[in-house]
DNA sequence: TGTACATCAGTGAACGCGCGTTCACTGATGTAC
DNA sequence: TGTACATCAGTGAACGCGCGTTCACTGATGTAC
């Protein structure tokens, strides 16, 4: 009687081993971040369903965060942490800045795009959770501001790479916002808006 | 007994005349356009906390709408309507194209920093109501493409007006999103901003 | 002019549901003696 | 080598809450006769 099947997702899980507790943490941040995608905004986001997702009981959670809150706090950090690192590696894919620049748009992009729900818990709803911008989300920013500042130098161009950052970003931003909140429009492709980018910011190779 | 006023909000409302009952429906979806600010998602504006601000009880809503989603759906097509309207004024503003550009940004800015959640419910939470954009939506973007083409055609600039039309308002949209959800970030003033973007895409005057 | 009645603009109690959180517990496993 | 025990990784029932929705209703007001 007591293995009738009625809930489809309790069968597998089994509990980690004595002293391996702390990795249910780990699988409950990353269920937080998928759920990300099928709500559009944090707030919707219920402990219970984390800990479904998981495979574990509501009551599990506790014995790794303190509330819901903290534990949708940590989940957002953990995002930072995913994007910062997308982020690093197109900075770290060429040593010519050009190169590097586009690469880590289109990272960017592409992190928007396939995490959408990630992406916009990190730029749009973090307010709401009354936390500040963990140090993977001012590291991301520098990154892309030495990314700037890099391609300025290779085209000898005087600008302030901060504030050309902040041009890159708030366009690059509003791209991939658009673009994943309404997939139907007929957009042009985002390697096509990105080209578009790069050229009206003059941040393409100064022969171009 | 029956008046002790323990409901707060309860006390002044008086119900309309007869024949004014439609009223109500104007009310109950200023309420939610009013409602969407405090929330950052559509999808946590319930029924009852819009019969509460609009000082009804729950079940008088279903005399106008449907249930939950139509109440919803319908607010979201109010908001379009608050907006185009927005960037409609600013495009009857002057009949110089490069001043009626400029005052519809900043129109367009003004909107999206006074009524985010309007805002964000437009660009950004459409689609969990399973509603394509209405007439007005489409509308509003129209008068941006004409806006656009008025500025290229006093330039004699070539550039296809709906593919600017588009950088434009992505870059808008990245500015006015960004700055709205990290108002404590280090932002230069929109004003600056617009003034950075109308450059870089060249649409001011040619002999600036 | 009076009155019965239809209409209108709502109300209030009740339902089942998922939620966050608390509490007492269970059962496997490593460790001290 | 055996055993008592502390620790660990969880579970399951229960609570009060706000929610969307349904149902039967109330009381004022215009209108037909």
């Amino acid at each position: 009687m007591a293995d009738t099947g009625s809930a489809t997702a309790t069968t597998s899980r089994q509990r980690y081993a004595r002293g391996e507790g702390d990795r249910l943490r780990t699988d409950l941040l990353e269920a937080a971040a998928d759920l990300m995608g099928a709500h559009d905004s944090i707030e919707n986001i219920s402990l219970r369903a984390v800990a479904r997702a998981a495979g574990v009981s509501p009551t599990a959670v506790y014995r790794h965060f303190d509330d819901h809150l903290d534990l949708l706090r940590q989940a957002v950090d953990h995002c930072w942490n995913n994007f910062r690192d997308e982020i690093r590696a197109g900075q770290n894919s060429s040593d010519d800045p050009f190169v590097a620049f586009r690469n880590s748009g289109d990272n960017y992009v592409r992190f928007a795009l396939e995490h959408r729900g990630q992406y916009r818990v990190l730029f749009s709803n973090r307010i709401e959770l009354g936390c500040e911008r963990p140090s993977s989300g001012l590291e991301a920013f520098e990154i892309l501001v030495s990314l700037v500042a890099a391609v300025l130098d290779a085209r000898d161009d005087p600008r302030d790479a901060f504030g050309v950052a902040i041009q890159t970003h708030t366009w690059m931003h509003g791209i991939v916002d658009l673009v994943s909140g309404n997939p139907d429009m007929p957009w042009p492709s985002t390697s096509s808006m990105l080209d578009g980018l790069a050229i009206a910011l003059a941040l393409v190779p100064i022969d171009d």
